[in-house]
DNA sequence: GATATACTTCGTTATATGGCGAAATATAAA
DNA sequence: TTTATATTTCGCCATATAACGAAGTATATC
């Protein structure tokens, strides 16, 4: 019981719902994300660990940056399911279609300077 | 993403886990959960709206009684899957299967007997 | 109609959660 | 080794949520 709630917990959040459909495209750094949501680096952090936690995400680390995806098969069963569960439901959602084109500008920006930017607001 | 986003914020609390997981085994009287679940009659009651509100249980009304059971064909295609999704995630789940056994219990008890109960406390 | 009963709504309280900025950590660059 | 940078951890505050009991509502019984 405890693993299925902290999976139900961790996708209670609008935020995290949207840095999950936002990784359904593929890996992405955690600036990336901190720019897509509009949050502060701390907040989006909080956000990652709680979804890694969960077992929803998987992170890596490449020198100084921090990459983060969905997990696939080394995940556990109901993570999987969830994950498909949410991609099949909240794919057409308007702010997930949104959220899907603002990511593709991010992607298109150059992400030192992205990081710069954040740090310094 | 509204209507996915309450039904995560649904499911993101253990009491309402136990009494969908409860449901699972068919339609219930309040009474019936309150007891189960050992929590006063009002939290059961609100407990049981934010699910009537997620779209995940429907309810009827006979004469005093007040009936809860899973939606099936009737409700949302993501309502339904989360459904499916937590009855093959936590069916093994101790604390579900000790619910079963209680609820075998409190099913066998006269229900008016059950309320009064309840109403004393 | 009056009373009892089953449940819900309301008001309150304690705890959990999401948000931020500052400080800490870890790695790269100078 | 010092400095810059990317992310995380920590401490704080505001809001959300779960719990209760009291009061309200609806229905059955007297």
């Amino acid at each position: 019981m405890r693993d299925v709630l902290d999976i139900t917990k961790a996708l209670a959040d609008g935020n995290r719902l949207r840095a999950l459909m936002a990784l359904a495209g593929g890996e992405l750094c955690v600036c990336q994300i901190i720019e897509m949501l509009g949050l502060a680096p701390s907040t989006v952090s909080k956000h990652m660990s709680i979804l890694r936690q969960a077992g929803l995400v998987e992170a890596r680390k490449e020198g100084r940056w921090m990459y983060y995806r969905l997990v696939s098969r080394d995940g556990s069963k109901a993570a999987r399911e969830a994950i498909a569960w949410l991609r099949r439901n909240l794919a057409a959602s308007p702010q997930v279609v949104e959220d899907a084109k603002t990511l593709k500008k991010i992607l298109c920006t150059d992400r030192e300077e992205l990081c710069r930017k954040q740090n310094r607001s």
